[in-house]
DNA sequence: ATTTGCTATAAACCTAGGTTTATAGTTCAT
DNA sequence: ATGAACTATAAACCTAGGTTTATAGCAAAT
């Protein structure tokens, strides 16, 4: 697959997956080049940017992503194991904050939120 | 008050202090000036910010709270009632793709995800 | 063979949400 | 009355996550 296919199929454009590329998002073993030089991707990339894209949107920053995903960095599985669950546990104080601003906004809506009383 | 107190009772630097009102933050009502030019706050105010912070750590942008907060605007209840509404529902949106990242992570740590198999 | 469309890179640009710096006026303690 | 601490503004700077632009090399159809 060429990237324009790529970015039909992900809905990523195609400057973001080059973006995502120069960052190390992406791992050699889903993209390669021809010999005009034009990128090559292989069928899977497009399930692993799908991972990628629900996880940059929530909590994950690119460079996390990358830590993850760079084989050159070559982290033991237990290092990597680590970042995921801290990375759970952010996700989890996210939910709390969530739950007390839906509770917040609520009390806006009624009239009952002090903050209300300025607006 | 002067910025400095705010800044200790809030926790929020006191640039951000000034930076927040240059975006109409922080309505008149709770920031005057002294005679020597200097703002004296009103002790609302932190309540106010607090509110403020909790609700920009979330989902709002700054110049959407500043919407809801500005009154030269003089947008009608119906209308700020629109936006909170709305922004519930991004909310309850943003929780169900934490929800699902959350699966995902807890798939990786598994070994059942087929990202993990690049990672 | 030339126009249209796809690809490439590097570098500049953009937005949000701040922070830092430069410069200057005030206030307080000694 | 002088130094330390606080305040002010404007403008420059910063980071993340991209997007746009400029320039140029392939490719496919007419």
């Amino acid at each position: 697959m060429k990237i324009k296919d790529v970015s039909k199929l992900t809905g990523l454009p195609i400057s973001t997956l080059r973006f995502y590329e120069r960052k190390n998002l992406i791992p050699d073993t889903f993209v390669k080049r021809d010999v005009n030089n034009y990128r090559i991707y292989s069928e899977e990339v497009v399930e692993f940017l799908n991972d990628v894209k629900a996880l940059l949107s929530v909590d994950f920053s690119i460079e996390e992503l990358s830590l993850l995903v760079n084989q050159e960095l070559n982290l033991t599985y237990d290092v990597k194991k680590k970042i995921v669950e801290q990375k759970i546990r952010e996700i989890e104080d996210i939910q709390q904050r969530l739950r007390k601003s839906k509770k917040f906004l609520h009390a806006i809506l009624e009239g009952k939120a002090n903050f209300q009383t300025q607006c």
